[in-house]
RNA sequence: GCCCCCGUAGCUCAGGGGAUAGAGCAGCGGUUUCCUAAACCGUUGGUCGCAGGUUCGAUUCCUGCCGGGGGCGCCA
């Protein structure tokens, strides 16, 4: 249900009838369950702009909530807060209809359906995919199905980085140092070990650097014995990219890598001439942005073609959002792309708008994945940890783990679960914090499994699972009305109902860890509950009532921990 | 030098004009003849980096400073 809406409506009303104002109510949830259950906090900006005393006008508006139905109680407090209670059969009445809406789980759908890219994961071609890819596939991932979830139309796309200056490099790399049975057997590791080689060299070599640059022109004018290898880079890439997605359970509509846009280059770099937009400077063509304060600043101009004629990074990027607006007819691009590269999506946004583009364009940003020294996990010379194999360790270490415990899970199962439980915790312990910040990677806390982390939603859901499965009950069936009358019973059920709100406003504002907290909460108060309140053993309607809350707890927590991307498993 | 982000409990982090600032971990103390104890309950712990300003009210907004991180012409 949409909860704040119907909040505001009730705040509106009275105070329309007690004032005949139609300022904003402002209704938060009561900072102290003692309060009541929320607090309208409205009165007192507009007594300063009345100029009369706030709690004088809060006395009417209390007056007028208290007559509404629903309403168990509203008092004036403090300088004129009003603190509201409502009552525990408004607040069952409530939920009694998200308990119904089995499609939703109490989720209602946007008023306006958009369309909207977003551009996630982007690995690169020839090259291992590693830590610094984990934030952007899981956060692209969890976005994708936030947004699509609250009713827009999402085009999840995997930008890959398979045309650009590294191709010159492995093509005379190849041809220098390469070995044809090593490609063939395990072709990451091999031009990996190629584009070390032949970078270092480039660095000392002259002759070594301009033959580099020499293929990557002659790739990029389309010779084919040069695209036809690219063609085999690219392929056999894509094969252990593959591997990676499919054990993070993520997909793409698109893969739409920088290559599909080279054709489009020439009339990018026309437009930006033409439209006077780029002009040429040092020797390369680039956009300025005196008019624009803060870039202006930072004084480093946006470079479109480089000196010897070749496009870059942001060429492509432009030509990206062109095709995304003339292809896609999307309304909306985001980039779910790490936070050091903010500056380029702030030049690529004013270069899209100095172009006319008209398009809501959003760089997500997030932070690094940091050891627990604090330190980069990623290190400069390159080594770092591979994703494949970090993967590899969330399963193991959480295998480990479901056998020491001795838990409820069948031998034939303990892999899946191991999978789902030890994929989910990476994923999970990304997602819970504030995507800005950087974030401490620490196994130890992942894999306790304490406090907020997914194993401990995964085992929540498990344990609401198992109720059902020992009531032998269906919990879409599980459609009994609500009667709210145990204190945890009554927490659990206000949480419930912000379930719609949290999810439409995480997705809003392309913050998932504000679904992981809500989850938390809800699998808190369940516990809880669980622990106060015998839900099989009950009986009648108290029984019906207490599994209409375990079904639409579960559902929500299934739900939720879905849209972030984490599997649920029925029983650990 | 310029620009951006971040300073909240011992540690990892939420919160973001409103009442006494919240979680987890760690610490301390409890709970199992009872539907999953990977659980639950209680408790210790904070000048919200510092200084001004705006406001009836600032941890939250603005300015400055200090501290940490990142970025800054032909990489992505």
């Amino acid at each position: 249900m949409r909860l704040e809406r119907t909040l505001n409506e009730l705040g509106q009303a009275a105070m329309q009838k007690a004032l005949q104002s139609d300022a904003p109510p402002v209704i938060r949830r009561a900072s102290d369950p003692k309060h009541g259950d929320f607090q309208l906090n409205g009165v007192l900006p507009l007594a300063k702009q009345m100029k009369k005393a706030p709690r004088e006008l809060a006395v009417p508006v209390a007056e007028a909530l208290s007559a509404m139905d629903g309403v168990e109680k509203a008092e004036v407090a403090g300088p004129g807060f009003i603190n509201l209670t409502m009552s525990k059969e408004w607040l069952a009445r409530q939920l009694d209809g998200d308990v119904q809406d089995v499609a939703r789980d109490g989720v209602h759908t946007v008023a306006e359906r958009t369309r909207i890219v977003i551009d996630f994961s982007g690995p690169n071609i020839a090259k291992q995919m590693h830590v610094g890819h984990l934030r952007s596939t899981i956060l692209g991932a969890a976005l994708v199905e936030m947004l699509r979830f609250v009713g827009h139309e999402v085009i999840g796309d995997n930008h890959l980085g398979d045309w650009g200056t590294q191709f010159g490099l492995l093509i005379v790399g190849m041809r220098t140092f390469g070995d044809e049975a090593a490609l063939e057997a395990n072709a990451i590791t091999e031009l990996e070990r190629v584009y070390k080689l032949a970078s270092a060299k480039a660095k000392e070599d002259t002759t070594f650097a301009d033959a580099a640059r020499a293929e990557l022109a002659k790739l990029q004018s389309g010779d084919p014995e040069n695209r036809a290898t690219w063609a085999r880079f690219v392929a056999t890439t894509r094969k252990s990219l593959d591997e990676v997605y499919a054990k993070l359970g993520v997909t793409f509509d698109e893969w739409l890598g920088e290559s599909a846009y080279d054709s489009m280059l020439a009339g990018v770099i026309d437009e930006l001439v033409n439209k006077g937009v780029a002009r040429e400077d040092q020797g390369a063509l680039c956009v300025f942005f005196e008019d624009d304060p803060e870039l202006s600043k930072v004084e480093t101009p946006f470079i479109v073609r480089k000196k010897d004629g070749a496009a870059l990074y942001a060429t492509t990027d432009i030509a990206t959002l062109m095709y995304r607006r003339d292809k896609f007819h999307a309304s909306e691009s985001l980039y779910v792309v790490d936070a050091r590269q903010a500056l380029h999506f702030k030049q690529l946004f004013a270069t899209a708008r100095k172009l006319g583009i008209e398009m809501k364009m959003e760089h997500v940003g997030f932070g690094s994945i940091l050891g627990t020294d604090g330190k980069p996990l990623k290190t400069r010379d390159g080594v770092s940890v591979t994703l494949a194999s970090l993967l590899d360790e969330a399963e193991t270490r959480a295998a480990a783990r479901i056998r020491e415990e001795g838990l409820d899970v069948p031998e034939d199962e303990l892999l899946k679960v191991a999978s789902a439980v030890g994929i989910g915790a990476v994923k999970y312990a990304d997602l819970r914090q504030n995507r800005v910040s950087d974030y401490q990677f620490d196994w130890d806390k992942m894999i306790s499994f304490k406090g907020n982390a997914g194993p401990y939603m995964q085992y929540a859901y498990a344990r609401i699972a198992s109720i059902f499965r020992k009531g032998e009950i269906d919990p879409l069936d599980a459609n009994g009305k609500l009667s709210l009358t145990e204190p945890t019973e009554v927490s659990l059920a206000k949480e419930l109902l912000r379930f719609g709100d949290v999810v439409h406003h995480a997705a809003e504002t392309h913050q998932p860890h504000l679904i992981c907290d809500h989850l938390y909460s809800i699998a808190r108060l369940f516990s809880a509950f669980y622990e106060a309140c015998p839900v099989l053993k009950s009986t009648d309607s108290v029984r019906e009532s207490r599994i209409a809350l375990c079904s639409l707890t579960l559902r929500q927590l299934r739900r939720g921990l879905h849209l972030l991307g984490l599997q649920v498993v029925e029983r650990m």
